[in-house]
DNA sequence: TGTAATTCGTTGCCATTGCAACGGGAGGTT
DNA sequence: AACCTCCCGTTGCAATGGCAACGAATTACA
């Protein structure tokens, strides 16, 4: 299972073994509900989901809960935290499920002379700098000032990495109202204004761009 | 002067000349408002800057010109974007004075068996993390939808990063307003606001929290 | 020192959008 | 089938904030 997880892409199962054994992993079993990770800790472990789904939330200053990822089986946390050194957590980490997670010490790994390293080095770069272009995609969206140039450009975005002017989106009204930072009430008004206009169609999560 | 760059941190002079020789740098000069890259580009070179100024900007779907990054004497570019492999630039870099800037080849670094690339791996891994988070942190401050919640969480976060309830910030209104995502009127109008009630004293981009 | 240019604060106007409340429809459960 | 729950669309109201225009203040420059 490790063999297709992207901290380890690119190295046999024989590797891996040798890697996990030698840098001093440790696997933690949570209950649903428990905390793996509290937001303000300071961790230098990359944690990799065995088992189970957990979530990252994150508490703004007005007390509400905003969910940042959605962590399923072999996603990983903790890899940015780790890699910036000596950061607060910006997020709590709770399992939903019954939850395995195995610990990798990211020092260990710095330290560890494996020609190896070198390359989950490589992999954690990649993933990273991935996730910034995301959340830059995003910044970009939530700089936007009217609600409708929020949508279309969100819209054209997923066109382009889907490849065609009719796709499906992941989330539900609500996530995406979140997503692009405006109240769902004022996403739905303006949706169906855009289908009025003959810009878009859509229902439910299934969109086309006219 | 590239001992302190935030990429070589770590190495003395002699391993900094090795790598340099080894994988296979360039350096290029340009002239003032040269474009030194592309938004759409797809570098495989991380570029730090030798001498003069450069800005990175980007244009939105709407036309409007955003600076994104400065980048004076020693700053490093590109380097998000090599990592992610395979990206398209989201900024063009324009050289602001004449400008020279040396460029690494990132796959040469990669696979370089040089034991020191571990450093500049981990040194990259640092960097890019860090402006992950504080990627992170204005995209907490987008999201927030009353112009005064942004202006206190962002001052209250840089009262914590600065250590102290009087700080000076390296911004002028307009660079303030665009990194908040409100008008500059908007902006003004608020702070004279919250001066009025009691919260804040400011003068210029000097500010004080009550 | 005089002038130009830049930056910032102020204000009026009003479109946009947050907010709250409601209703309908789809899907799941007993 | 009846009921419940969740998700989405709709709408009225109020006000936040974008926009534009202007003036004061500070700085830059000659």
């Amino acid at each position: 299972m490790l063999k297709e997880n992207i901290l380890f892409k690119g190295l046999d199962t024989d590797r891996i073994q040798q890697i996990i054994h030698t840098t001093g992993t440790r696997e933690v079993t949570y209950a649903p509900g428990e905390i793996i990770m509290h937001q303000g800790d300071v961790a230098q472990d990359i944690g990799i989901v065995l088992q189970g789904s957990a979530i990252g939330k994150k508490y703004t200053r007005a007390g509400e809960e905003i969910i940042a990822s959605v962590l399923t089986e072999n996603k990983i946390f903790g890899d940015v935290l780790s890699g910036a050194d000596g950061f607060a957590s910006p997020v709590t980490v709770q399992a939903v499920t019954k939850c395995t997670v195995l610990f990798i010490n990211y020092k260990n790994l710095l330290y560890s002379s494996h020609p190896q390293a070198h390359k989950i080095l490589q992999n954690m770069i990649r993933n990273i700098s991935m996730k910034y272009f995301v959340q830059n995609k995003r910044m970009e969206i939530l700089m936007l000032k009217s609600v409708r140039s929020k949508i279309t450009t969100y819209l054209e975005w997923q066109a382009d990495s889907k490849g065609g002017r009719s796709f499906t989106i992941d989330m539900d009204r609500q996530l995406m109202a979140d997503f692009l930072g405006v109240e769902r009430s004022a996403l739905s008004r303006e949706l169906s204004r855009m289908k009025k206009d003959g810009l878009i169609d859509y229902h439910k999560n299934h969109f086309v761009i006219l």
